[in-house]
DNA sequence: TGCTTGACATAAT
DNA sequence: CATTATGCCAAGC
């Protein structure tokens, strides 16, 4: 690639370094991915990206270790499972404890 | 081609 | 923690 990467490529980026048992807020990502309070895009470059693609979108939080979708839609559920099998565990309010496994500001 | 909406975050109230 | 206001890029119409 000689062009550089576009701002969602560089989500993208962001999203694949997050460990695995581990969360990240959208704002974390944006941050990783040279995006300041561009948090925005990353949840919109998310929403757009392919099932075939090799991102963990799965790991991608909102500010409150809660997924954004609807859970009963289909995508948050999958969301939720994906987390559950990588280790991650939700409060009774179906919220990750970031304190655990987001990170620390 | 221009306006509106959108997997959000953060600061202020 | 809820609500309001602001920032910002990309896609849809």
């Amino acid at each position: 690639m000689t062009l550089p990467p576009s701002l969602h490529e560089r989500i993208f980026a962001a999203v694949r370094r997050i460990p695995s048992g581990k969360v990240a807020t959208y704002g974390q990502v944006a941050l990783g991915a040279g995006l300041p309070s561009q948090a925005r895009l990353v949840g919109y470059a998310l929403h757009r990206l392919p099932a075939e693609s090799s991102v963990p979108w799965h790991r991608v939080v909102n500010a409150r270790g809660g997924i954004s979708l609807d859970e009963r839609f289909g995508a948050g559920e999958l969301q939720r499972v994906l987390l559950e099998v990588e280790g991650v565990r939700f409060n009774g309010e179906g919220k990750i404890d970031l304190g655990t496994y987001g990170q620390k500001s």
